[in-house]
RNA sequence: CGGGGCGUGGCGCAGCUUGGUAGCGCGUUUGGUUCGGGACCAAAAGGUCGGAGGUUCAAAUCCUCUCGCCCCGACCA
């Protein structure tokens, strides 16, 4: 039973989204380094949470952290020719090792024979490591992940969405066989949807990319796709088959059972800060963030109620005791006890910064021996906010708890609904058009003749592009078709959308 | 790199067409009354109008140059 939710209007969509990030502290331009953002303490909580839930299911399938260097050289990155060609334009290059002060001006000093290239993403330098790590078929599969951060000079830039500078995880497996190393692709694959679902509560389609959108140096990009608020698709995630790609490019060799010397299987797969983004634009309202409790930096917020000074003891004494009893129960508290603000005014901070609940504590309460409290968003009452409900104060983290896993549930069912409401299966062109006009986009699902140059010309008309060729389930399941551009023949349905 | 737009107290803006000695909202500070959905009253602090040059008795306003930023497109997790 999903509300009908309170969506900005798709022109007004990019100021929404930059208002609602600065107004609940989650990131701001970094202005003293274009294109880069600052992560305020508020929204790096929630990357931690995404880091913490990621690293466990990483670990759960056998995978290890590592570190490996922020400078790559240069001539690592042109060892793989698409690879190259990808990155080539948004690297930053460092070219000099030092500075010198001359008349009160600094100068460059000790040009490098070689330049280092920031990491854009680090297939090459692991492919490098990887050759030494690996020599017998008893070291795969090497399945490592890295924590780190990776750079690409973009041209245009957008908080959390597309950064100069942005965090991530990027995995890099090696295996034996390509039907080894293409189940990793696919289990990684899975592990990213279901930290989305049951996670950021954000549901995601499962593809593979076109030959146009895949990864520089990859056999097959596959990705997972969910909807923002304006029909728009994001790529949440992807897991990439390099085939021997990046083996050949680095002689990763290793020797089989049988004696023979063959090149490894690679994978790599990533999730970035843009996570963020994506679960502010998925559950976000003109009223501020939304943060499904499975993220929340804090879970519960109490504000206590009180018109003079007998009270206010009576009522922080209580308040805080609540608070302690919740911390008992697992839960993350904040007790604000700000004086000077009124309780109005700490409803709307709170909501801005989107924690999922809050508690009412006055008076009247104790004297009830009850809670008020109110979901971040539930079904609306009369007033048009989302109504406030009244618990017992005996098993109140119980209650609560119950509550925050409603929350939840309700997120991600809500954002389905709100996705299946707007896809469509379209077959004519003119229909399929009349879907793109404009600001507009919703996820199109449509028949195409297999070929980049078409899927160009639908973007040049339309400006929509081709997400994900669904993998099996994913899709509706039509069979054959005719492109809906060209009328020529194809094999089965592709998402079609405006993307991020 | 193409097409638009903007630079005025900490933040957001008006004033510019038709030159006349800088104003509003928010925030901040102080005091008081308030406190169950963004409080109110009173007082106060805070700006060489992005920079340089020019026209003029007089420039935020007109002219020239310059610097910076934002938005739209190409590129993209």
């Amino acid at each position: 039973m999903a509300e009908a939710r309170i969506t900005p209007r798709a022109q007004d969509y990019a100021q929404w989204y930059q208002d609602v990030i600065r107004e609940a502290q989650l990131a701001e331009p970094a202005e003293v380094v274009k294109g880069c953002m600052v992560i305020r303490p508020h929204g790096y909580a929630i990357w931690e949470k995404m880091q913490a839930d990621l690293d466990r299911r990483f670990k759960e399938t056998g995978h290890q952290n590592a570190y490996f260097p922020l400078l790559i050289p240069l001539s690592f990155l042109a060892k793989e020719a698409q690879h190259v060609q990808g990155f080539a334009m948004e690297c930053a290059v460092v070219t000099h090792a030092g500075l010198k002060a001359v008349d009160g001006k600094l100068e460059l000093k000790n040009e490098l024979e070689e330049p280092y290239v920031v990491r854009p993403t680090s297939e090459t330098i692991i492919g490098h490591f990887f050759a030494k790590w690996i020599d017998s078929w008893r070291d795969l599969p090497l399945l490592i992940n890295q924590w780190a951060n990776v750079m690409r000079w973009e041209l245009r830039t957008r908080l959390f969405l597309r950064t100069g500078e942005f965090l991530w995880q990027e995995g890099h497996t090696a295996h034996a066989t390509h039907e080894e190393s293409l189940a990793e692709v696919r289990k990684m694959l899975d592990v990213y949807r279901d930290f989305s679902h049951e996670i950021v509560a954000m549901p995601v389609i499962q593809g593979i990319k076109t030959a146009n959108e895949r990864f520089a140096g990859a056999v097959e990009t596959y990705c997972i796709e969910a909807m923002m608020q304006d029909g728009k698709a994001i790529q949440a995630g992807t897991s990439h088959d390099l085939g021997q790609n990046f083996g050949r490019a680095f002689n990763v060799m290793f020797q089989s059972q049988s004696g023979e010397r063959e090149h490894v299987w690679q994978t790599s797969w990533g999730m970035t800060t843009r996570m963020v983004g994506a679960m502010v634009m998925t559950h976000g309202d003109d009223d501020g963030v939304v943060i499904p409790p499975k993220l929340a930096p804090i879970h519960v917020v109490v504000v206590p109620i009180w018109k003079n000074d007998a009270e206010k003891t009576r009522v922080l004494e209580a308040a805080a005791k609540i608070a302690a009893e919740l911390r008992d129960d697992g839960l993350s508290v904040r007790l604000d006890d700000r004086e000077g603000v009124k309780p109005g005014a700490k409803y709307y901070e709170w909501e801005r910064k989107g924690v999922p609940v809050r508690i009412e504590l006055g008076p009247r309460d104790l004297d009830s021996n009850t809670v008020m409290i109110k979901r971040r968003v539930a079904p609306l009452g009369p007033d048009g906010r989302a109504k406030k409900e009244t618990l017992k104060r005996d098993g109140l983290g119980v209650q609560i708890g119950n509550v925050l896993d409603e929350f939840q549930k309700f997120l991600f069912e809500r954002a389905l609904a709100f996705r299946e409401a707007n896809t469509v299966t379209v077959d004519g062109w003119a229909d399929f058009e009349q879907v793109f006009a404009d600001q507009g986009s919703k996820f199109a699902w449509a028949h195409w003749d297999g070929t980049t140059e078409t899927e160009l010309a639908i973007k040049e008309a339309t400006r929509a592009t081709i997400r994900c060729i669904p993998i099996a389930g994913q899709g509706p399941d039509t069979g054959q078709g005719k492109c809906v551009k060209t009328g020529k023949p194809s094999p089965q349905r592709v998402l079609f959308s405006k993307n991020y």
